[in-house]
DNA sequence: CGAGATACGTCAGTCATGTTGACGTATCTT
DNA sequence: AAGATACGTCAACATGACTGACGTATCTCG
């Protein structure tokens, strides 16, 4: 498939000064690639009225159920005017539920609602409809590839949080 | 780094079925890479009191000038109306010009002046700095797995318009 | 040549999602 | 008891998208 025998980065150059070719394909794809990943959901989500906002915190809300706000906030930083509206409309709409923190009863701990759970999974299987053929068709060794380079993008201070995603969540 | 030669899709499963962790983990890294990549820039557009949706519309131009309005309207998946301000404002503040088509009068062609090169250029070398690093610390087969992933995720029918900004613009 | 399609522009109103700034309350820490 | 922290909320505003309707210049084709 096009010419990825070409080597990538010219074997001469300082690696700091890659092909310009080279960076431009990257920021196109990544473009491209993640804009219509998203948009394959905007369908559903339209039909329960929400956005794409929503959506996120739905998601994150999902991998790590019992999160804080405060934790919420962190992995989406925007501000908390806008995800409480966010979390609002959800909760009203019977997707998430929330009770007050164990340790701290300050904290306001949130889950999915059976609702809620319903939905992550539909945009879930939609989402991963289109990232598995694309791993598929890629193969295995450029699925690696395609983590560590998105990883190589999430700045040092990002990386534990984003990297605490996995795992501790079974 | 993390554990990355456990199989990410299960030798018996479905293709199709990829293990929910591996397509999760995509859409994290995908999520996160993408909205800190893009947050290297805005600090210098805000500068120039211009969004986001001014560096795409810059961008395109600065990879294929003389590009039709119809053709970035394409890449951009917008309407014109959106466009049409956008442009709008990029022309007022020089960084872009606009002549009649050659071939079909009705057509405008899209450039850029020399201050929106120099705009382009600063920001591309902001994004450039970030991706080559993310390039150099994955490896030189980690960045062609990156680009086949992302390519899978880019509809058929979107794809020739994608490829086709490489190459023919020297 | 004339009719219709096409490329582009524009007016007007709306929506989704983000922002800043200021303040309030409950709870935890020391 | 004082101060820090977690969360909520009111108000005003910016950005960038949307729909719908219309107007003009230019091209294409019967």
């Amino acid at each position: 498939m096009t010419d990825v025998s070409r080597p990538a980065i010219s074997p001469g150059a300082s690696p700091l000064f890659l092909r310009e070719d080279e960076v431009r394909r990257g920021i196109e794809l990544l473009y491209f690639g993640y804009t219509r990943l998203t948009n394959a959901i905007d369908q559903e989500l339209g039909k329960q009225g929400l956005g794409r906002a929503h959506h996120r915190a739905l998601y994150f809300i999902a991998r790590k159920p019992g999160l804080t706000v405060g934790e919420l906030l962190k992995l989406l930083a925007i501000t908390k005017q806008s995800l409480g509206r966010v979390l609002k409309e959800l909760q009203d709409q019977g997707f998430i539920l929330t009770s007050p923190g164990v340790v701290d009863r300050r904290q306001k701990l949130l889950r999915l609602t059976e609702k809620g759970e319903g939905l992550e999974a539909e945009l879930f299987r939609q989402l991963r409809e289109k990232l598995s053929s694309a791993y598929v068709s890629a193969g295995q060794e450029s699925v690696t590839g395609f983590w560590h380079v998105l990883e190589g993008l999430v700045p040092e201070s990002d990386r534990k949080m984003v990297l605490d995603l996995r795992g501790d969540n079974s």
